[in-house]
DNA sequence: GTCTATAGAGTGATAGAC
DNA sequence: GTCTATCACTCTATAGAC
């Protein structure tokens, strides 16, 4: 780690994993990056600012990561496949940091936070714009797009939080299993299953 | 609210809810009942010890309806429908607290944290002995029983939490959506579809 | 059961030397 | 860029009066 801003990151990834970001003190992260508390201003204006630079990196790779394995693939249910393994593979990847993304959003500023729900609400769009593709092309089921796009998210979220990478499955084999059960649920849950939503 | 005790764990869903665990200081509980937070003292030995009480009366009360609406019933797959509608109508309707267990664990004492997961395991080997039995006998695939259960009940546990009552749906609309979306995927998913897990 | 008062420690953040 | 020192405040929890 040759750089102390990145160290600085790199520790209040962990510790905000580990404890939280309300739980984690700014004498912890000092503590962890080999240096005093002070000098973590140096490097950013304030606790907050620590973590909204860790959310906004880890919701622009991922809308980048979805949006490069997404080039050049035409048919809608080829896409759809590629949108959950891109997901899943991601969330196993970067497992601490979408942590943070998904649990600590209420340490943010208003105006943060409003900007870290944009780009989690464009990442939804692209599920939500497949989901109704594939239902008008007659590919799909047709239902509510939004609950639809929530369930499998949550599923896909929830499933990569308790992945650990010493266990039996590769992120590899994981992000094929939730690409199939994804698509089975899409293409055989019966009509009107999901009609209506909050 | 005849009673300050329960005025007291009412105000503390409220925040730990609405701000988090960490953020709300008992200040902020005291302020909520309308007392002094030295007073919360006589009906609470720690912070902790408000969070643990909250968290073990809901897990206790999700455990003993789960019991109460399966007693009399054979069939296993009328169990499981049974089981998922249980699940999500708990936690639609103490949502708040339900949040709370899921999201604050970490607030817990290393013995509280033990007593909780205890509990939450005992729920959990419900749903998985429903899915084993269910696969022996032919009706649900083969598959991961862990894995399975963890993937049912965390999508019922998210959907609980966008759900607002003054939403387009019911709670019984909605325990009924995921009722017939699990029981599909229990039935369709091809085999092998879970074989692994973590 | 609830109050006032306070102990004792830790918090995020800043000033200014080097 | 990192340090020491410190400000101003908040935190959980307790003591003891009423």
């Amino acid at each position: 780690m040759a750089n102390m801003r990145e160290t600085i990151i790199a520790v209040s990834i962990d510790l905000f994993h580990r404890k939280g970001y309300f739980a984690t003190s700014v004498s912890d992260i000092a503590r962890g990056s080999g240096i005093q508390k002070a000098s973590i201003y140096y490097h950013f204006s304030s606790k907050e600012d620590l973590l909204y630079h860790i959310m906004r990196a880890t919701m622009v790779d991922l809308n980048g990561y979805l949006t490069r394995n997404l080039s050049g693939i035409e048919d809608i249910e080829a896409r759809m496949r590629v949108a959950v393994r891109s997901h899943v593979r991601f969330h196993l990847e970067r497992q601490k940091e979408n942590f943070i993304a998904n649990s600590e959003l209420r340490g943010l500023t208003a105006e943060h936070f409003r900007d870290i729900v944009t780009l989690r609400d464009a990442y939804e769009q692209v599920f939500q714009q497949l989901i109704r593709e594939g239902a008008s092309q007659g590919t799909f089921v047709h239902g509510d797009a939004k609950l639809l796009s929530y369930a499998i998210l949550t599923l896909c979220t929830a499933g990569a939080a308790w992945y650990k990478p010493e266990g039996r499955l590769t992120a590899e084999q994981i992000s094929h299993i939730y690409e199939r059960f994804v698509i089975a649920g899409l293409k055989t849950a019966d009509a009107g299953l999901f009609q209506g939503a909050p």
